[in-house]
DNA sequence: GTCTATACTTGGATAGAC
DNA sequence: GTCTATCCAAGTATAGAC
């Protein structure tokens, strides 16, 4: 009871920053590799290497390739919970609507185009292979796409938009960035924001 | 001369539609593995496998693992710019411009959500091993996206909207819809004309 | 054109020293 | 907690018969 519950990377809650602290380079040592080549073909020499550490070591923080894919998506999915929550606090509970939803897309842009690299990870391949672990990751991923759910719901959407179809149509522009986004070209926010804008007029009634 | 160029696949030109048979069928039973799994997770025993035959057999028809995969995405891709530009001229040049739009967007989601596999592996990982076969996915791949391109570019948008960004956006929605959709809600085309109908209203001025 | 058989490589994972 | 060494399974690709 002392501790409450002892988190698993130290890192979001605060408490114990320093225990583990590889098993957290690990993970983003993965994140980077699966980002860059997909799950399926990267190789735990890779991951090793990337972390500055043999192959074998790996064995001592995670039991399996799988296992560390889920570790690095349930980090990813708690992480952008709570960027998101946190720009949702900082517009302020009654600002307009419209506002923000504003501010959850940015900050889910940011996230997933400049931010760490646990987001990115997140979006480029969903474990497809039946596990009990994917059972945990789709409930995180069900916490986050709420938080839209429940913005768009705010927004008095005309009866004849579909807000479900609304919300997979955002989700899916803002997601397929990744693929696009350049650094040279729109930052993240700006990105967010035409989309709000192309979306807003037309529906604001 | 006489035999114009003749056609890799022989199916959609049309000549000599016999030839090769089993060539076709290969492809389209890796297009089946890659989109389950992905390139990477997909092995060539299970590709021999889902088409019939032993896995050396394949390598009479290509020469390596990667190979197969570009012959699938320029397939994909052929077929899909055919199929837009059919719709396309099915509903006629002179049509309103939003409207050719639509019928390209339901195009392209019912080739990506019930169509042939093809179309569907092109969008599920891009080759992104630098090899010299990828120049030519990546320009079909462009002459494919040109078309949307020309599309928006006749629909007149407001001066303060980003024609690029739009498309991104319009892309990124329907790409990402084969992760969500289901058979047994809304048809391809249906979520089409949501999508157009929620970027319609703001943006024809 | 397809099969059988197999060469060769790489990958995930383990064992035990330190 | 990390390393070295290694096992074993699985992968791509080839050779040659039919």
């Amino acid at each position: 009871m002392a501790h409450l519950q002892p988190d698993q990377t130290g890192e979001l809650s605060g408490i114990r920053p320093r225990r583990n602290n590889r098993r957290l380079e690990l993970m983003r040592a993965a994140a980077h590799c699966f980002v860059a080549q997909g799950y399926a073909a990267t190789t735990m020499r890779e991951i090793a290497a990337a972390a500055g550490m043999q192959p074998g070591s790996i064995y001592y923080h995670f039991s399996s390739k799988l296992d560390l894919l889920t570790a690095v998506h349930e980090e990813g999915l708690r992480r952008i919970t709570a960027a998101t929550g946190a720009a949702l606090d900082r517009v302020g509970g009654d600002a307009p609507p419209w506002e923000r939803l504003e501010a959850a897309a940015c900050a889910h842009m940011s996230a997933l185009l400049e931010g760490d690299v646990f987001f990115t990870a997140v979006m480029r391949d969903l474990p497809d292979e039946d596990t009990p672990s994917r059972e945990r990751v789709t409930a995180l991923r069900d916490d986050y796409e709420r938080i839209f759910s429940r913005l768009l719901a705010d927004l008095g959407l005309p009866r004849d938009v579909d807000a479900r179809t609304l919300r997979l149509m955002l989700m899916g522009a803002m997601n397929w960035a990744h693929g696009w986004y350049r650094k040279d070209g729109d930052t993240p926010d700006a990105i967010a924001r035409k989309f709000i804008r192309y979306l807003r007029q037309s529906l604001s009634d």
